[in-house]
RNA sequence: GGAGAGAUGCUCGAGUGGUUGAAGAGGCACGCCUGGAAAGCGUGUAAACGCCUAAAGCGUUUCGGGGGUUCGAAUCCCCCUCUCUCCGCCA
């Protein structure tokens, strides 16, 4: 969540900020988080000046006692009596000045940056770059128009899965349930060298690799933001009220809860891989066909934890790292800039990543890099110590797949079909053992 | 699952109702001492929120979490959570 602060002391710039991001009614809802806060800073005023007069009283009771006037004592104690009961108003009125300012405030989504484009849907984001093609300024995903030559000959992944025997969807089927795929052979051994190419490219880039639960409790929900939101798009182990995680982020994230580190340690690069799960309610029909919408997958996912300063910088980093594995898959791919209206409820900016699928002639998206700014971290309570005046503030965080596995078997699998087999990328021939899929 | 013990500041650890935000030790920081270092000595060492233009200062809250008793709670009572030990089970 954003703070007061910004609501305060920023007033105009943050409704500019909430109206690109297509929040309804930002004025109203800024005046109305003003309003809130004044009240909470007036009662919890008025209940500060009312505890210390207990205070002072209840001390100078010990006194008395202490010298023994008990008498004086006793006609003391019947002075606190109505400042208890004024104190106990008081203090249900600051809780509730300060949960009604939490709540609304928790309803209000991160600014975007300045860099972020105007729009209101995915249409309008921006693509920059492609291996396709150049692209000039202004080229959006809606007038993007060159597409990639016609595959009609190409199978898509599903059924090059059962040709090749590499995953069995039906097998899921039986064991668990649809979104559960069986992978078998060569499949399998895909998905190991996927996960080992993607932590051995984070290890290069010095990622500290961490394996975290894949289980969380309830305060590491809240804590990234997936309670009480999305609470229904995970599954919920109820005897024990734990969650399994949608993404690393979560467990990784949540490392970093409740802790002031010092600056001189950041950036904090780390990176996870983990089976992710996600309950997808209500989704069906083509766009979840094969690999492309799972309920358990694997996902290799970096974070940061940095100073404002520079996770900027930061994020240019990690999106030159995800760029890197996917020129090193040799996929087809373009990078977008998410506008304003199609961004998430907690990002400052975010990039996608997409892999164009020839098979079924559409980008699936791979990846997307964030940065949160410090809105996580205000949730999180994640702060760090400057060197420089040993003032704590908030950090910033930021995160990003590097990368999520079925899309990007689905691509490998579609793009590089031959009639001999499937080539597989050079770069995974080592963890592979063949450079072709027969 | 059964039985027991415990949760205090960066860490260890004292504290069973009255200047205890909290002894003591360690760690860390700064200063003195030293040719330099060690030892030694001294000083400092939480966060949140509020008041104040800011700093300084002041106030409030916080000893796992919540509730209660009391003029006053780290200390007493109730509930919850978590951790540890032993037993059982087990990859």
């Amino acid at each position: 969540m954003l703070t007061i602060s910004q609501f305060t002391e920023f007033k105009d710039t943050t409704i500019k900020g909430l109206e690109k991001k297509h929040f309804p009614n930002a004025a109203q809802v800024v005046e109305e988080l003003n309003v809130l806060n004044e009240k909470r800073k007036s009662s919890q005023a008025k209940l500060d000046e009312n505890l210390s007069r207990q205070n002072t009283i209840a001390k100078s009771i010990g006194l008395l006692m202490r010298e023994g006037k008990k008498d004086e004592a006793e006609e003391v104690k019947k002075q606190v009596a109505q400042l208890k009961e004024e104190s106990k108003l008081l203090q249900t009125e600051k809780e509730q000045a300060e949960t009604d300012l939490r709540n609304l405030l928790l309803t209000v989504p991160n600014l975007p940056y300045d860099e972020v484009p105007e729009g209101s849907s995915a249409e309008d984001n921006v693509v920059v770059k492609s291996s396709l093609r150049e692209c000039k300024e202004g080229d959006t995903v809606g007038n993007w128009d060159t597409v990639p030559a016609n595959n009609q000959a190409k199978l898509p992944h599903w059924e090059l899965a059962k040709q090749y025997n590499l995953i069995d969807f039906d097998l899921g089927v039986k064991i668990t349930g649809a979104g559960f795929p069986v992978y078998v052979g060569l499949g399998a051994r895909l998905q190991r060298a996927l996960i080992n190419f993607f932590l051995a490219e984070a290890a290069k880039a010095s990622y500290t690799e961490i394996m975290p639960p894949t289980v969380v409790n309830a305060a590491s929900g809240y804590g990234t933001g997936q309670l009480p939101d999305k609470e229904g798009q995970m599954y919920h182990c109820e005897v024990d009220d734990l969650y399994l995680i949608p993404t690393a982020e979560v467990p990784v994230t949540n490392i970093y809860r409740d802790v002031i580190l010092e600056e001189k340690d950041l950036p904090i690069k780390n990176c996870a891989y983990t089976q992710c799960f996600r309950r997808e309610a209500g989704s069906y029909g083509k766009d979840v066909r094969g690999l492309n919408r799972l309920h358990e997958f694997s996902k290799i996912e970096i974070v940061r934890i940095d100073t404002p300063e520079h996770s900027r910088e930061s994020h240019k980093e990690m999106l030159q790292h995800v760029e890197g594995l996917l020129q090193k898959l040799e996929l087809p791919y373009r990078i977008l800039r998410l506008c304003g209206g199609d961004q998430s409820f907690t990002s400052a900016i975010c990039y996608d990543f997409e892999v164009y699928s020839e098979a079924q002639g559409r980008w699936l998206e791979v990846s997307s890099v964030s940065n949160f700014d410090t809105y996580q971290a205000n949730r999180l309570k994640c702060r760090y110590r400057r060197t420089e005046d040993k003032k704590i503030a908030l950090c910033h965080t930021l995160n990003g797949s590097a990368l999520a596995l079925p899309r990007i078997v689905a691509a490998i699998l579609e793009d590089n079909q031959t009639p001999n087999g499937i080539k597989v990328p050079a770069v995974l021939v080592p963890y592979m053992g063949v450079d072709m899929i027969k």
